[in-house]
DNA sequence: AGCGGAACCTGTCGGC
DNA sequence: TGCCGACAGGTTCCGC
C-alpha cells in the first residue's frame, strides 16, 4: 500500500501526537508481524518506554524510545497505524495495540499480515534499514548522484526506481507517475539515459513526491491516515490505473504491461 | 547482473 | 447465486 508520501504523511501525524507518551501496555492479537519474536519478548522490550520521536527512512517508520531502543515498522501492502480512544474489543484486522499512558491507543492493523514490527537497540542493528539506498527527499539525492548511479545498472528503469537499495521509498504508483512526467519509457535500461534525461528524471522524482506529500499521499482502495482520513493525490495521477484512458498529453490510450510481476502503466507515444 | 516464479496473507472484482 | 482466477501502494528467497 504505502509508498514514501503515505509513510511521510503518517510519520508527520504521529509525530504531532506521540512524543512524550509512554507505552503502558502492548497487546498482540496476531503475531505474523513480529518476525518470529515471541509476543511476550516484543511486549517486554517496549513496556514503560517513552516515545521521543517518529522518523522515516524510505518506507520504514522508526519510533525512537527513551531510555533506549527503536521500534521499526514497515507497512508493506495494507499496514496502518491508527490513533484511537480506548476500545473494548480489537477490530477484525487489528494485530497489535500499543496502550499509551494517557489512555489512548495506537493500533497497528494489517489486513494482509505482510507488515513488520521490530524492536532494535540501535538502528544500525536493523539489516533492512542498512540496505536502503538514498532517500529521495534527502539532500544527498542530487541530479549528479542519480546520473552516476544509473550508469551502474542495465535494469529497466521502472525496476531500478523501485529497487530500495538504489532509491528508498518509491513503489509502483510513483515510479509510473515519475516516468510519465519525465517522458521516459519504463522499459529503458537505467544506463541508457543520455543528455538531459537523468536531470529530468531527478526533477520529476522530487516534484512528484513533494506534490504527493502536500496532498497527504494517495488513497486508492484503503490507504488511511492516522485519523482515518484519506490522502488526495489519487486525483492527480496521470497514468497509474488508467489503462485504456487517453493520455492527458497526446490522447493515445495508456497501456498496461507486466514488468517484474507488477503492472506498469505508461504512454507509449509520450514516453520514449 | 538480472529475471521469472513463488511465498508471505486477505479481500474484492469480473467473468462464466 | 456461486465458483474461480486475476489482481492489489511490498519484499525476499531461490534457481537459472
Amino acid at each position: 500500500m504505502p509508498e514514501l508520501p503515505e509513510v511521510e504523511t503518517i510519520v508527520r501525524e504521529l509525530n504531532a501526537v506521540l512524543p512524550g507518551k509512554t507505552i503502558r501496555d502492548v497487546r498482540v492479537f496476531r503475531d505474523n508481524a513480529l518476525g518470529g519474536t515471541p509476543a511476550a519478548d516484543f511486549r517486554r522490550n517496549l513496556l514503560e518506554r517513552r516515545i521521543t520521536e517518529v522518523t522515516r527512512q524510505g518506507k520504514f517508520l522508526q519510533f525512537a524510545l527513551h531510555p533506549t531502543a527503536y521500534l521499526v515498522a514497515h507497512l508493506r501492502m495494507t499496514g496502518k497505524f491508527i490513533l484511537s480512544g480506548p476500545l473494548a474489543e480489537p477490530g477484525s484486522h487489528h494485530r497489535v495495540w500499543f496502550i499509551l499512558d494517557d489512555g489512548s491507543l495506537l493500533v497497528f492493523q494489517d489486513m494482509r499480515c505482510f507488515g513488520t514490527l521490530t524492536v532494535v537497540e540501535r538502528l544500525e542493528d536493523h539489516l533492512s534499514l542498512q540496505a536502503l539506498g538514498v532517500d529521495p527527499l534527502a539532500r544527498e539525492f542530487t541530479a549528479d548522484w542519480l546520473g552516476e548511479a544509473l550508469t551502474a545498472s542495465r535494469s529497466p528503469l521502472k525496476h531500478w526506481l523501485m529497487n530500495q537499495s538504489n532509491i528508498a521509498g518509491l513503489g509502483n504508483i510513483y515510479a509510473a507517475e515519475i516516468l510519465y512526467r519525465a517522458k521516459i519509457s519504463p522499459l529503458r535500461p537505467a544506463n541508457a539515459l543520455t543528455g538531459e534525461e537523468p536531470r529530468r528524471l531527478h526533477r520529476e522524482v522530487r516534484k512528484v513526491l513533494q506534490a504527493a506529500v502536500r496532498k497527504n499521499g494517495t488513497t486508492i482502495s484503503d490507504f488511511q491516515r492516522v485519523d482515518e482520513k484519506s490522502g488526495q493525490f489519487q486525483n492527480f495521477l496521470r497514468v497509474y490505473g488508467k489503462e485504456g484512458e487517453p493520455c492527458p498529453s497526446c490522447r493515445e490510450p495508456i497501456l498496461r504491461i507486466r514488468q517484474q510481476q507488477r503492472s506498469t502503466f505508461y504512454c507509449p507515444s509520450c514516453q520514449t
